[in-house]
DNA sequence: GGGTGAGATATACAGCGTGTCTATACAGAT
DNA sequence: ATCTGTATAGACACGCTGTATATCTCACCC
């Protein structure tokens, strides 16, 4: 077990939030000088704190890679995902699942990237596979409403359809739409035309 | 520049292929260890070799990297590709396309996963991007293709699909594709259907 | 006011990995 | 016999990680 965090606003020194700072500087340096030049020291410099203060909050350089993930993912609004349940026609739903994905994603597609393919590499970015596993999971309960709702169209499985949209809304398919010089809005709308193919309701 | 590699099937001592020996043990040891564990060290341990030699053949690790993604990409049976040019029906190219790649995610999908997300953190993988490029002009020819041949369906722009068809038959969608358990055929197969709802043909 | 405890820091160190340099050994080609 | 390209050995500078130890400084509590 690593030191513990106390409560975040502590009536504290100097700042209010050494642990903030790192990140910040962290998210900086990991999005600038990528994971090759990304180190403890340089962390540390950034931040204007100690390199042992670093390890003295997060453990170890994964461990912090780890809590800037979840850092990045606080920053995306993804907190606006419950409001997507409500919605009472579950055509609707996806519609707008697609839209809060896309805007988390645009929110810091360089960060992302390196955040993302630092955990394929490493195995590291427990957080993202969580956060991946529910957004299947998610797809798999919209589209079943859609089917319960709308009728389903002959021979599809709903396996299939869930895991194609499980790919078309991932981060990668976002950032490959995103290629071409598109948008968080134009690549969400490219997405809901393509999904609602892919889930084949005849409106 | 580097000491540039003579010709291949040199007549040369014991072996016939330094570098490919210790391509091989790049590839296991990056497989089976991660990026973290790679090293040079490690390599030439494993390819019998002695550190120094991979120095003298591929100069820095990120160049040996670079070259284990071309051996990969080789061993992948890439080369079909040329066939679905000389397909008369476009749609047949389409599919065709879609089983060259699938079956080359599949060669070797735990290396493959880690050398793209590795280009993706360090910027390398060159050779990777180059792929994809290539890939996305491709799509780009039999879309067309497609469109000359069969009508075009109503308001859909050509580059709005061929940037769909391009984040589904990326190597990240396949892997989504294939986690619940899925073949490289049943993947393919999955990828051609909704391929056929983007391209949107009313055959 | 003295004690306590958590946060932050300084210094030092072991260990590992990269990349460079120099020197050497050896095989085949001229 | 010499030259060239390949493989190797040993040593080294440098940078980064992670740990250990000791110190400093507050806020807070009695």
């Amino acid at each position: 077990m690593r030191p513990r965090q106390t409560q975040p606003d502590r009536a504290n020194p100097a700042d209010a939030g050494t642990r903030a700072r790192i990140l910040e500087a962290a998210r900086d340096l990991a999005i600038e000088a990528g994971f090759r030049r990304f180190s403890i020291g340089k962390v540390a410099e950034r931040a204007g704190v100690s390199r042992m203060t670093v390890y003295y909050q997060f453990g170890t350089r994964d461990e912090l890679l780890e809590a800037l993930f979840d850092h990045m993912a606080a920053r995306g609004r993804l907190d606006r995902l419950p409001d997507v349940f409500v919605q009472p026609e579950p055509l609707d739903a996806l519609a707008q699942f697609i839209d809060v994905f896309c805007d988390f994603w645009a929110t810091d597609p360089a960060g992302m990237r390196r955040m993302r393919a630092w955990a394929r590499v490493e195995g590291g970015g427990e957080a993202a596979r969580e956060r991946d596993r529910w957004r299947r999971q998610a797809l798999d309960t919209i589209v079943k409403r859609i089917r319960e709702r709308h009728g389903v169209p002959a021979e599809e499985e709903v396996d299939d359809v869930v895991a194609l949209l499980y790919a078309l809304t991932s981060f990668e398919s976002y950032e490959y739409l995103a290629e071409g010089g598109r948008s968080a809005a134009e690549v969400a709308a490219l997405m809901k035309r393509a999904a609602r193919e892919i889930v084949g309701v005849r409106d």
